[in-house]
RNA sequence: GUGGAUGUAGUUCAAUGGUAGAGCCCUGGAUUGUGGUUCCAGUUGUUGCGGGUUCGAGUCCCGUCAUCCACCCCA
């Protein structure tokens, strides 16, 4: 039997439901606020990723499915979004030119790590990104985006994490101190922690060992550093969401996986998945269009996992989408007529399904049943005879005689919900 | 990448080292034109794969692949 790779899972008819409501919620999100769609390529140069996230970074240093082109192209299937849209946006003059640009995605992404509950190395999914504005206004906006879509599907067991990590003005001097602070306590770190300490003190910050977890509290508080400006930034932020009403936690010590952020960082994060407890994140990347080629130009974005949003929405949401009209038949001139009202079904807009082998009234009917029909119409002898349907309601039982010229109406009626 | 657990019918699970089974699902039927409930009957297996031990392996051992969970990381 020939198998899919590891981490690497199909979407069955089942699921689709479930995976509609939560893109189309999404889309109605994006559409309300005025974002457009674009769709980026699946794979780029690998240094998009290189240079976007952060050599240091673990998705770069070891998750990324990177490979050589037969033109010896280096070429990566994106591992999220973020950086595509930038290297789309800066490398297009069209839309780089515009005062104000706000974009959505929704797509498959790849990280090649261990496959567990909520992680996948093939997964999906939806963002949006707003470039050419610096006004914390759209920090709010953004997460208010996030936060209208999980209203819209109902989930309310979350909590929403705010922090700001400053700007390249003032969280060097951040940076320093925490290297200090982290450097005499160095023996009680894990050999994580001291490579980190070397290469990005602010990682150690996000360690769950709780040897170093316990050296957080000792550990000097960004909001002691940042700058006039980020202070000032982070503070309207604050005031946005609160006339907004949106309820939020503010963690000094969250930062995230990717190098590129300045300022506001969040995430929402639930205790529904396990150890994979954020369902959405992002943040300000003001410098990364730059970084691209771009003019610079301020920027702020985030991303959702649709399949952490659906393993948190099963059981919960039900959606039933059965066939619309099943057509029972006997006779072989039955079917031709069954063939012809489907056809008539289809073009009013109606789904329809029919058995072209010759079976048993029963037969069909449980068939019907088990397609989750709405209605069924038969016709037998008696129909061919008469020149009518028998169009039957299959929660109710209900059963009319009708003409072909009432057949449609009849449907409609019946149909509805 | 590290650690632990688990792989038997489509599915959920049984089977002291001694002939591979059950529920659900699926197919058909219950006096031949009516589904969902009920009753009856029936189909379904290279026991993940490859070695080894044994008279004999689903069961014990080794390897491998895959899944799940945790670490790690992140959406």
């Amino acid at each position: 039997m020939i198998q899919k790779p590891p981490g690497i899972d199909d979407i069955f008819p089942d699921k689709i439901p479930l995976w509609n409501l939560i893109t189309g919620s999404a889309r109605q999100s994006f559409r309300l606020m005025n974002y457009r769609e674009i769709i980026i390529p699946v794979m780029e140069y690998t240094d998009v990723f290189a240079r976007g996230i952060g050599n240091e970074t673990d998705i770069v240093s070891k998750e990324m499915f990177t490979f050589e082109d037969r033109g010896g192209r280096n070429l990566t299937l994106r591992p999220e979004g973020t950086a595509s849209v930038v290297r789309a946006y800066a490398e297009n003059g069209e839309y780089n030119r515009l005062a104000l640009c706000k974009l959505f995605y929704i797509g498959p992404m790849f990280r090649a790590e261990r496959p567990q509950k909520g992680r996948l190395r093939q997964f999906n999914q939806f963002g949006a990104e707003l470039f050419g504005d610096g006004n914390p206004y759209y920090d709010y906006e953004v997460i208010s985006m996030m936060e209208d879509i999980t209203d819209r599907l109902g989930i309310r067991d979350y909590t929403l994490i705010i922090n700001s990590i400053g700007c390249p003005a003032c969280r060097p001097a951040y940076i320093a101190d925490l290297k200090k602070y982290f450097s005499s306590k160095r023996d009680l770190l894990c050999d994580d922690c001291k490579r980190r300490l070397e290469k990005n003190p602010l990682r150690i910050l996000d360690c769950k060992k709780e040897s170093c977890s316990a050296l957080k509290s000792g550990s000097p508080p960004i909001t002691g550093y940042i700058c006039g400006e980020c202070g000032d930034h982070h503070s309207k932020l604050k005031a946005h969401l609160d006339s907004g009403g949106t309820k939020y936690t503010e963690d000094p010590l969250l930062v995230r996986g990717l190098d590129y952020y300045t300022r506001t960082t969040f995430e929402f994060v639930t205790e529904k998945l396990g150890g994979q407890n954020a369902f959405a994140a992002g943040g300000r990347y003001d410098n990364l269009v730059e970084q691209f080629g771009g003019r610079s130009t301020p920027a702020v974005g985030f991303a959702a996992g649709i399949e952490r949003i659906m393993l948190m929405l099963e059981g919960v949401v039900t959606v039933d989408d059965g066939v619309d009209v099943y057509l029972v038949h006997v006779g072989g001139e039955a079917l031709e007529k069954a063939v012809s009202a489907a056809k008539l079904i289809r073009k009013n807009g109606y789904s329809a399904d029919l058995d072209p082998n010759e079976r048993s009234f029963k037969a069909q009917f449980k068939r019907a049943d088990r397609e989750k029909a709405k209605a069924c119409i038969v016709i037998g002898q008696d129909e061919i005879s008469s020149n009518n349907f028998t169009v039957k309601r299959l929660d109710t039982g209900e059963q009319v005689s009708i003409s072909e010229s009432a057949l449609i109406e009849t449907i409609e009626k019946m149909v509805a919900r």
